[in-house]
DNA sequence: GAGTGGTCTAGACCACTCA
DNA sequence: GAGTGGTCTAGACCACTCA
């Protein structure tokens, strides 16, 4: 661990169990400087992820505050880690029903999306999540053979990005979502077992490996009653 | 604008106007430096900014490549400064209709997301906010009346951040969003227009002033056909 | 004027990748 | 071994806030 990480860990203890005070400024960054023998840069590196995590906000010529809701219930986790259900809902039981696993041809749209020409086979999978023996989710994702190989019926019943990581030694560095509410169709109705005038929250993704090159495009269908979506947005 | 900043824009026309291949890594950060006659870390900082927005990414011993989709259609836009729809949607001709404005005391719910006691008074504001001739979004939002003062209906009819921060100059920094789909009711068939079993897209905010207090709670109830909502998600 | 955070420098050493 | 990005230093000067 980096010397600014182990130091933001540091000051975010003295947060959470009220070393510091929320009335006044933390110590200021030449004093943390001092404090933790570390230049200025690295505290103020530090002090950046608690900024970016929603603990900290900083204000030129006065002060390093902490955010007041800090203590208001607890802390509100930043949802940029949520890259595959099973790191989401750890702890507990995800099961998967295969509702289609085919290869095919990909249409216009798939093709677009993840890069590659009309003759470049993908694998098409449409999974039902099941979390705790209720339905969840329903995940339809495209993948491109070539880039995306040995996804089997045994793989698909537990995390493709384990296999994509483990298996395959890829890195997986981001994903570019869109979110939006739809109205639920036959197929909603079925596996989730929702009524015909529930809406579902639907995000459409496109994940990314380190190389930049996508590796799958997804449509993700949620049960609305089980399923937010929280973020943190600081302006700038 | 600082270097840090003109140089990303620079970079970003560059990687725009393909003057910078997407084949090959981008120039390293130690001829960058050179070339704009900055150190080296004011060049990591300017590619930062780019890395966050999606358009680049960095691998250590081998290069910065640029992202491949970003030449696949329209640069993403990161959400991250809608923060009002007057600054989303600007350009656009906005207009508001006031469905709603009173002055109450505070639910349960309501004081403690404004972090406040169930005797102070709030603003409660209903407000309809028409793109263009359609109606687009309902907004409901509480304030609390101590915090931001002078809402009056002229002030609704405009933008009530560009209130916050010019007339009473306060600083607005950040926002917790929580995003759901929900069924739309009574008060949306009548003002967005939309059918019965159309749903639509809520965001739940609370906005937070630089001192970390919050100054409002809303609910943004978006028509689903005409919303959607995209992040780019790094994984760590 | 004293104290704060924001930007920037010119270097150093390191970890990783590829040939 | 050569080249890359990651971390870190010890300073400098500046903009902003408050008294």
């Amino acid at each position: 661990m980096n010397k600014y990480q182990r130091i933001a860990q540091e000051v975010k203890k003295r947060i959470i169990d009220k070393t510091y005070s929320s009335d006044d400024p933390i110590p200021d960054e030449i004093s943390l400087a001092s404090e933790f023998r570390v230049s200025r840069m690295t505290i103020k590196r530090a002090l950046d992820t608690l900024v970016s995590e929603g603990l900290l906000n900083r204000k030129r010529g006065h002060g390093t505050f902490i955010v007041k809701s800090v203590y208001n219930g607890p802390v509100n986790v930043v949802v940029n880690e949520m890259l595959g259900l099973t790191n989401v809902l750890r702890g507990k039981e995800i099961k998967s029903k295969i509702i289609a696993f085919d290869v095919q041809f990909p249409s216009e749209e798939v093709a677009a999306h993840l890069f590659i020409d009309a003759n470049s086979p993908v694998y098409h999978v449409v999974r039902l999540r099941i979390v705790e023996g209720e339905p969840y989710v329903i995940e339809r994702t495209y993948m491109p053979t070539k880039l995306i190989s040995g996804i089997t019926e045994q793989v698909l019943h537990g995390s493709v990005y384990k296999h994509i990581k483990e298996e395959l030694g890829l890195n997986i560095v981001s994903s570019h979502r869109t979110i939006r509410a739809s109205k639920s169709t036959e197929l909603d109705w079925e596996h989730l077992d929702c009524g015909a005038d529930d809406p579902v929250l639907e995000i459409e993704q496109v994940g990314y490996l380190d190389t930049g090159i996508p590796f799958e495009y997804s449509f993700s269908r949620h049960r609305y009653d089980k399923f937010v979506f929280t973020t943190v947005n600081r302006i700038r």
